[in-house]
RNA sequence: GUACCCGUAGCUCAGCUGGAUAGAGCGUUGGCUUGCGGAGCCAAAGGUCGUAGGUUCGAAUCCUAUCGGGUACACCA
């Protein structure tokens, strides 16, 4: 608890003998620097108006307060405002960052793309956000363990296996060597193409399909790596996982600690149900399901007629293995939406057989990406869903001749428009929007960025000030700048990177308005002046490191 | 039919654990320009927070109903 907390406590036990949780916002700044509504809280458990508790309290606190506060009002309907003196707000502004998950294991599950697919914008997006949290997690000092869960065996491998052997002419082990390297990623997806458009149209096609699903499971349970066909499977799902490799690379987030592939999921998964069957899964129709009326949710099947697990099954699996492997305290899984309802199932059937894990799990979901300016649907763009494309149209662009810069900028302006929408909903990306320069973009933070830089170029900073009195103008910045570790904690709590989005762009925004107005080169206030850039450059680095956005210092 | 998500300025979004005059960006209109990086700053116009009730001293925020959009509901993943 700080000081001011302390001495609310302290104030309301005093006068009211209530005991109080305060809590503190950070007003406007013709408010100052933090408000509490204490007397609005209590006025009614004391029988008194609101205003008339604010004045009984700012009594006290003015008489009990340390210098610290510099000035305590009362303001509209009974908000008690406090002003800090400039050596409290530039001590609050330089405070570290506390680390308050430290000890905390988290398991992150996100991206999650499929072997034999190709990445489209889900997972771009998914990518991104996920990297961003993950490092909002170690930020606060938590272990966060990165798991990428992906289907390499079922309906969607078979289809692929059957137009690659089309493409092969049959099961040519040879003739895969004519791929090269560069081209594997689009010819395996040409392959799944052909083979969803068969599956649908042909009859015939639809039973090679079937069968071909059943041999790709043989390939697994009998760990078959010799026949021609096991070998394209294994040679060709090689290639899938080296494409997301590169493409996670591309991106320059963090590797992922472990790739769990659905079929390494589907044992752990059916040991779980198999134990449970009876008292949580029920057998029904010649399949195990879970009824899940009892329990607020609907029911769903675990194992079906057939004697296959289902998704949900692997699900329990690699929560199971994931919990083995890392021992987590916490595990987040990230989706899109229209997995809400399923996970619920899961995890209330997991509830029914191993409460402590189920207390663990957490899903966050994301919406679809959609394109466009608002005004109307590009038509360039308007059936995007490929994340190489959409990479591409960014970078294309861009404005900028060095090829290096190019790639930082296009990175900032695409992670920026992802990361600063708040998760859950549809997410609106407008390409002219995020490479712009100005707005609320990545490359205007990037700029802002370099722009500071350039200035701490000019002369150097003091390390600290001792006992600083600010202008007016200097002070709103340091205002802003005493925001930031609180922001940052609410962004760890409520797993939101648009958090610090928002504050850095406000910040940016005032660091201008400061600039506009004060000289710092040259001016009498140098010394004082260019602490203050140096602290602001710091935050706004920082700041974009969390995002995993590039920081250059000239652009 | 049942459940979940969403509905805030012309457009795209913040704000939602109840609090002060509902905020940004883009777009529109006007101003600042011999500039430490103007990729900026200042200002104006633009809102029945889908609608109707309710709870409360106080509702964009909580509850109920309703309309509109999306999604999920038995052997796909």
């Amino acid at each position: 608890m700080t000081y001011l907390e302390e001495l609310l406590v302290t104030a309301c036990d005093q006068l009211f003998s209530i005991s109080v949780q305060p809590q503190l916002s950070r007003p406007g700044e013709q408010f100052g620097d933090f408000a509490s509504n204490v007397a609005l809280q209590l006025a009614k458990e004391l029988g008194q108006p609101p205003r008339q508790v604010a004045e009984q309290l700012k009594d006290y606190l003015d008489a009990n307060k340390d210098s610290s506060i510099a000035k305590i009002e009362i303001a509209g309907p009974g908000f008690l405002n406090f002003s800090f003196n400039d050596v409290t707000l530039w001590q609050t502004a330089s405070a570290k960052f506390k680390k308050s998950m430290t000890g905390q294991k988290v398991l992150l599950e996100y991206s999650n793309p499929n072997a034999f697919k190709e990445l489209h914008t889900g997972h771009l997006y998914q990518t991104i956000v996920g990297d961003s949290i993950g490092r909002l997690l170690e930020a606060s000092g938590a272990e966060v363990y990165r798991a990428n869960f992906g289907g390499d065996v079922g309906l969607h491998v078979a289809r692929c296996m059957w137009g690659i052997l089309q493409k092969l002419g049959g099961p040519e082990l040879t003739k895969l060597t004519t791929v090269s390297p560069e081209d594997q990623a689009a010819w395996i997806s040409q392959a799944y193409v052909a083979g969803a458009k068969a599956d649908q149209e042909g009859s015939t096609a639809a039973a090679e399909i079937k069968q071909l699903n059943q041999a790709v499971y043989g390939f697994h349970t009998n760990d078959d790596h010799e026949s021609p066909l096991a070998q394209i499977y294994w040679q060709c799902r090689d290639w899938s996982y080296s494409y997301f490799k590169r493409f996670y690379e591309d991106l320059e987030v963090a590797p992922f600690d472990k790739f769990y592939p659905e079929s390494t999921t589907t044992e752990a998964g059916l040991a779980l149900v198999k134990a449970n069957l009876g008292s949580v899964f029920t057998e029904s129709q010649g399949a195990v399901v879970f009824k899940g009326e009892e329990y607020g949710v609907h029911t769903r099947v675990f194992i079906t007629s057939a004697g296959l697990p289902t998704y949900e099954t692997k699900d329990l699996g690699v929560i199971a293995s994931e919990n083995t492997d890392f021992d987590y305290t916490k595990r987040v899984v990230m989706t899109g939406n229209d997995q809400s309802e399923y996970m619920r199932v899961v995890f209330a059937a997991l509830m029914q057989f191993d409460e402590a894990l189920a207390a663990k799990q957490m899903h966050i979901t994301n919406g679809t990406v959609r394109f466009g300016d608002g005004q109307k649907m590009s038509s360039r763009l308007g059936n995007v869903t490929r994340a190489a494309e959409v990479i591409e149209v960014v970078q294309k662009a861009v404005e900028a001749d060095n090829p290096a810069l190019r790639r930082q900028i296009s990175l900032g302006a695409i992670k920026y428009a992802f990361l600063k929408q708040r998760l859950g909903g549809d997410i609106a990306f407008d390409v002219h929007e995020s490479v712009s320069l100005q707005g609320n973009s990545g490359p205007y933070l990037q700029y802002a960025q370099a722009r500071a830089q350039s200035i701490l170029k000019k002369a150097v900073a003091l390390s600290d000030l001792q006992n600083p009195e600010f202008t007016d103008g200097e002070r709103s910045l340091v205002r802003k700048l005493s925001e930031h570790n609180s922001v940052v904690e609410q962004a760890v709590s409520d797993l939101a990177p648009h958090l610090i989005t928002t504050y850095l762009y406000e910040l940016a925004q005032v660091f201008n308005r400061f600039y506009e107005n004060n000289r710092v080169i040259g001016d009498d206030r140098q010394d004082l002046r260019l602490t203050l850039v140096s602290k602001y450059a710091a935050t706004l680095k920082s700041g974009l490191e969390l995002l995993n956005i590039p920081a250059p210092d000239k652009i």
